[in-house]
DNA sequence: ATGCTTTTTGTATACGTATACAAAATCGTT
DNA sequence: AACGATTTTGTATACGTATACAAAAAGCAT
């Protein structure tokens, strides 16, 4: 084993900027292989050859390659999350909570915002190793790329929207008994002559909140006529247009039901923007509870869902599953919870 | 050379799953390079030779390794984005112009979100090659660490905030500009008695609002006394709670300007849970004209600055800087604009 | 056909790190 | 002091791609 410099000589920063190991080994006088069982800790190193290490890599200001270390390791340290409308408060306070969560286990995040080909890029970028797995919270239709990716074990979490018979972990909250809480609400109420704003047919949230909601009207007797359902995008606007056709009509019904809360606010303005109000002239019910909704100036009746405990425990699903890739898939679903605010009663 | 296949007769697919440009190019009977020529399209190719390749490519599902390009090209074709509060609805928007523009560019984005170390990690991240570059929206006074960053040539840019004398991209509105023509506005309709509430003091932008706004009022003879001025850190509850102490004195302000939007909510949120209103009771004006702003909900005064504009543009600035890393640092200013609604007048 | 230029392809290597293996150094025991 | 066990370190190589260089093939004019 050499006495001196085991890496040579050479000069110590390039041009280019870069610090590698081998520049370190070579300052410390040790072998590149040291370096890299210094980085990695847990290995068995001299005390004093450690020292050495550290102190070289200080100067030098050494960082390692991500690229290089994620071909290695197999692992890129990044995790995929897929958001469809980052415009709508409800996947900020999602977002909000991955973020926080994956960073505290020590991981990136690359969002994937709106574009048609987000979630298919998300899937291409599991195959190229770029992140190590991807958190879709807007999954619709695309069950045949999701199908191929799973079978490649790729690993994907679904919340908030959900795949049925999609065999990989799925995150959700009751929205079938959530809706139900609303028709029961309303009808308790006395407010029969209801109106139903979906958001769009394909997402399980939409659906689900929409079935729970109708087939218990039914149940109770006071269906929900098809001329008074919609599907509103889950956009503000759009919600905001389709009350506002609903408001014009004779028989104005007495109370909206939004499949999400982003366009009970939209339900809300129309009313604002006729000089009408929640609940004076129409109840409005909104779903998720975002931070938006208990503000005065929406003071908005509500389904909880536990949106970012949701959050948080998708993207552990995801971590464990990283470090057991062959964990039975799972389904959490949580519980939701009418918050009655002023938009009623 | 060679008559049969030149990388011999492995397996065709590893039980990892990873297919790597040699499989392609042992079932197209070439060379890897060959492969790797054909994947970066602008070489000479056969055309015959290509199509058995992209065959190959095809049958086998060839991804390219992220990292392994990544340490060859130097370049991750990521990007970064720094944020502090997604929640605030001003990110978001801005995120969703980014994330549009840097996609269009093949870029993905990484994307940081609170956290103390934010900011830090990011340019971390850099050195890490683990993103080829970083787009800051909330800079404040980490000034060291982005100039020693600045220094190795990392290729930063600022958008909305703004730090003053540090040598990058900087793009933002003219917040000084914007916080006068508010002043302007306030006097020429008689009212003078206000209050300002900032954001951080260590913010460019409500420092400038701030610093415009205030000295605009003093120079026409109405300067807004100490107990008027508040930082509420861009929340729209300390916001809330900082209206609602300025509504129970007894000489209540008669209109109160908002370093920003988000702020703006709060405030009318104070007034709308005491049973008062805008503009009857108290103006209130806000900055950066959100969507929000225009709902019916709020009709917020307020500023506008061309966010999604001023996004657009800093991301090219970026993608431009690391096409050519020694252009001349660019300061960009984008003019603002007082967009009168109901919340005044 | 011959010799030339041009196109196409293969060989070899580098990017920066992690790790299996072997060599060296250290330690403890007798 | 000598030996074996253990710790520490170095050597060599692999990860998957891109590319400089050289070799081969193809095209073209004579």
């Amino acid at each position: 084993m050499g006495l001196g410099r085991s890496e040579g000589d050479g000069p110590v920063v390039k041009e280019d900027g870069m610090v590698t190991s081998r520049d370190v080994a070579r300052l410390a006088g040790v072998s590149q292989a040291t370096v890299s069982r210094v980085m990695s800790s847990a290995a068995n190193i001299a005390p004093e050859t450690r020292l050495k290490v550290q102190a070289a890599m200080e100067t030098l200001g050494y960082v390692p390659h991500a690229g290089a270390q994620a071909m290695k390791t197999r692992r890129a340290r990044i995790i995929g999350v897929v958001v469809k409308d980052i415009t709508n408060p409800f996947y900020p306070e999602v977002l909000d909570e991955l973020t926080r969560e994956l960073d505290r286990a020590g991981y990136r995040v690359v969002l994937w915002n709106a574009g048609g080909g987000s979630h298919q890029d998300a899937l291409t970028a599991i195959r190229e190793r770029a992140v190590d797995g991807v958190i879709f919270t807007t999954a619709t239709g695309e069950t045949v790329e999701l199908q191929v990716a799973l079978e490649k074990k790729s690993p994907i979490v679904l919340i908030n929207r959900v795949v049925e018979g999609f065999d990989a972990d799925q995150v959700a909250s009751d929205n079938v008994a959530g809706g139900a809480l609303v028709a029961d609400y309303l009808c308790d109420h006395g407010r029969t002559q209801v109106a139903f704003i979906g958001g769009l047919p394909d997402a399980s949230t939409s659906r689900d909140r929409g079935r729970g909601f109708l087939d218990r009207m039914q149940e109770l007797g006071y269906p929900v006529p098809e001329e008074l359902r919609f599907q509103a995008d889950f956009s503000h606007d759009r919600a905001q247009h389709v009350t506002g056709k609903l408001l014009d009509r004779a028989d104005r019904p007495r109370a909206i039901f939004c499949a999400n809360d982003y366009m009970a606010f939209g339900a809300i303005d129309a009313l604002r923007r006729r000089g009408l109000s929640a609940p004076g002239d129409c109840w409005v019910i909104g779903y998720d509870d975002v931070d938006m909704a208990s503000w005065p100036s929406f003071d908005l009746t509500t389904v909880r869902q536990p949106s970012r405990e949701m959050a948080r425990s998708g993207a552990r699903m995801l971590l464990d599953r990283l470090v057991t890739p062959d964990l039975p898939p799972r389904h959490q679903q949580f519980p939701c919870k009418l918050i009655v605010r002023g938009s009623t009663g």
